[in-house]
RNA sequence: UGGGGUAUCGCCAAGCGGUAAGGCAACGGGUUUUGAUCUCGUCAUGCGGAGGUUCGAAUCCUCCUACCCCAGCCA
């Protein structure tokens, strides 16, 4: 992976889990094994992508596995449409889990024998109260609880009403399964914490086999130990149920020992992660779904155009600790926009389009453009796929047929078909016209990378942005790399020119500019000393394409939008969102798959939708803009 | 409040008794056909506070303070 050399010159952050595991492995521990284990019960988002990032990432680490494991132990909150979603973040991720998918729900055969051994041995009951009387019995923080008066019922009678909660005999809430530990203990997830309640709920994996279903801490620890988890990796909130996982451990006949170790959520300003919070959101109508390029939501980064690696290079460079800090969101922008400049091809867009005239464009291009009619076998070679046979065999033909009176009579050579002719339109002239309304430059995909050519149709009406021209010509040059009136300025990847002339509507804003070029200043520094104040992106305005261009900027305009019980919601960036139809493109772009990022040299990264990008319909998202040091 | 956690630069974070790493951000300089990238430099006599132990303390001890989590038949 390209990451490698990054991880051998950048340190790592410390991770107390792996000192744990190296540990461990000094004790004899011969394979580490974690798991990533959601609740299908709604779609992840960056906070998960930490968590996958370790538990895969330690499991790599020690060349161990990984498993993914569904927690779908409440089947009221979960559905089939996030599994499938939670499947394909992982994978997107490019992580490979261990063997199958697992679910907790594989295991509840497994955990109810389990529940009845705990009744034999007296370390559980069925509990008749109420779930407030449950809530009273249990105390407070600084009192302790009462034991349940079904506490001391015979083992008999528990196994029974048990097996009639399974079989459906009782009403939701009517009755649980309570471990017997101690209702006077100051953690209070040890006071006879519930195993089994009643959910006449069908499942969306073993449909209405069952209307009991374990709690968490009845189901957690214990599928960790079926599948030979060693290190259970979780967030800090659970270190409480702790005790209570091991007393599971304990007292059941498990078949291995795992342990859990917790760390700190990951926060980052800006955004919520909660998914309460995230939910909202999409019912509300606040933003078009889950996976609208502002969700946190790892489907939503991928809209927006994260790349995969890079949510791996910030998770990665998150330090594994106990501590709950919020990180910056520029650390992560930090790391996008790294993986970005290394990876995305360079194009130009222009978003604002202004006209621009290269009033002395006929006489200077040097065009590529072909007369079939005149052209020689080497001339015909420089069109696309046409190679040396093929040349010769369009100079038979006219040498035997006379002259091509349309253009597309070159389909009648042998060999040349409608696709090739469609790729060759451009650099074909006209019957009967001068050939030179096109000069085909070539661009770099990359400035530093070798990553291939483009080329660039370059012609007499161009569009550039409108905040790239002024007509007055006093502003400082230091200061304003703008197209200036009486000015010099580089088309980027073309010529030098001067700006001459613009002219205004009625309503007196500029609709055209009129320039002049410096002739042979492609690729070279103009003479006589003459500096351009910059360098413009530009697009032909014959040539490009025109394609819709949505801006996302962040969601919220407060550093913690849900900081305390307030509303979020008056938090959220009334103009986080913005469309832009009338934009042009280089024409090579509209070819572009979808998810495919683009550097927009000098407006940002922006990604090909994953759903709506098309040749007909281009459209691009804003991921995120370049890192911006000017300062006025 | 009882229990469980955590406190080191604006943010993240190393440090594990020997005299405060690194990254992000910020701010300066250089290079540049992207105001990008790249590059060079600046940025904690200070480690939540107060005492103490020690030749020596962010690290050990004592007390204090602040923040987070638990008190669902959620996970």
């Amino acid at each position: 992976m390209s990451n490698n050399d990054a991880s051998n010159t950048v340190k790592q952050p410390t991770n107390f889990i792996h000192q744990v595991i190296e540990q461990d492995q000094q004790q004899g521990l011969e394979k580490v094994v974690t798991r990533f284990p959601p609740e299908p019960n709604g779609y992840l988002h960056i906070g998960h992508a930490k968590s996958i990032c370790l538990n895969f990432g330690t499991a790599e680490k020690y060349n161990g596995e990984c498993n993914l494991r569904f927690d779908d132990t409440n089947p009221g909150k979960e559905d089939q449409e996030y599994v499938d979603a939670i499947m394909d973040d992982v994978r997107w991720l490019g992580f490979n889990w261990a063997g199958n998918v697992r679910y907790a729900s594989d295991y509840f055969d497994t955990f109810y024998a389990w529940a009845q051994h705990l009744i034999k041995e007296g370390k559980a009951y069925v509990c008749d109260l109420s779930p407030e009387q449950a809530s009273e019995y249990r105390g407070w923080a600084t009192e302790p609880g009462k034991n349940s008066p079904f506490r001391e019922r015979s083992a008999e009678e528990s196994l029974d009403l048990l097996e009639r909660m399974k079989n459906g005999e009782f009403d939701e809430g009517s009755r649980v399964l309570r471990a017997k530990i101690d209702m006077a203990s100051p953690n209070m997830n040890l006071r006879d914490p519930i195993l089994y309640r009643i959910r006449k709920q069908s499942h969306h994996q073993t449909g209405d086999k069952w209307c009991i279903y374990p709690s968490y801490d009845f189901a957690h620890g214990q599928e960790d130990a079926i599948e030979g988890v060693t290190h259970s990796i979780c967030t800090l909130e659970f270190a409480d149920h702790r005790p209570l996982y091991e007393w599971f451990i304990e007292n059941l006949p498990v078949p291995t020992v795992p342990r859990q170790y917790e760390f700190g959520r990951l926060n980052i300003n800006y955004t919520v992660t909660s998914k309460r919070k995230l939910k909202q959101l999409v019912d509300e109508g606040h933003v078009n779904g889950w996976d609208d390029p502002r969700m946190p939501t790892i489907q939503g980064m991928r809209r927006r155009g994260y790349s995969p690696q890079a949510v791996r290079n910030f998770c990665d460079s998150l330090a594994v600790a106990k501590t709950d800090g919020t990180v910056d969101m520029a650390q992560f922008e930090f790391f996008i926009r790294e993986d970005l400049n290394d990876n995305a091809a360079r194009a130009m867009c222009v978003m604002n389009p202004l006209k621009l005239i290269i009033t002395n464009f006929v006489e200077n291009i040097k065009s590529i453009q072909i007369d079939i009619n005149t052209a020689s076998q080497l001339e015909f070679c420089k069109l696309v796929g046409i190679g040396k046979l093929l040349a010769e065999k369009i100079v038979k033909y006219r040498n035997e047929n006379g002259s091509f009176k349309n253009v597309t009579d070159l389909v009648r050579v042998n060999g040349i078909g409608e696709k090739t002719l469609d790729k060759n339109l451009r650099f074909i002239a006209p019957i009967n016209s001068p050939p030179n309304s096109i000069e085909m430059l070539s661009a770099p995909l990359h400035p530093q990378k070798e990553m291939g050519t483009r080329e660039l149709p370059f012609t007499r009406e161009l569009y550039i942005d409108r905040a790239d021209f002024s007509e007055d010509s006093t502003l400082s040059r230091k200061k304003f790399k703008l197209l200036v009136l009486g000015d010099y300025m580089r088309l980027r990847n073309a010529y030098v020119i001067k700006a001459e002339d613009f002219v205004k509507d009625d309503a007196g804003e500029i609709v055209e500019v009129h320039a002049s070029l410096l002739p042979g200043t492609v690729g070279e520094n103009p003479e006589g000393g003459i500096k351009p104040r910059g360098v413009m992106h530009w697009v032909s305005a014959t040539e490009g394409k025109q394609a819709k261009v949505r801006v996302y900027d962040r969601l919220f305009n407060v550093e913690s939008p849900d900081k305390g019980d307030g509303d979020f919601l008056a938090n959220i960036n009334p103009d986080s969102f913005s469309e832009i139809d009338n934009c042009w493109v280089e024409p090579g772009l509209v070819d572009a798959a979808p998810e495919t990022a683009f550097q927009f040299e000098r407006e940002g990264y922006f990604v090909a939708d994953r759903y709506e990008h098309s040749p007909e319909t281009p459209v691009f998202n804003k991921t995120i803009g370049l890192r911006d040091t000017w300062k006025k």
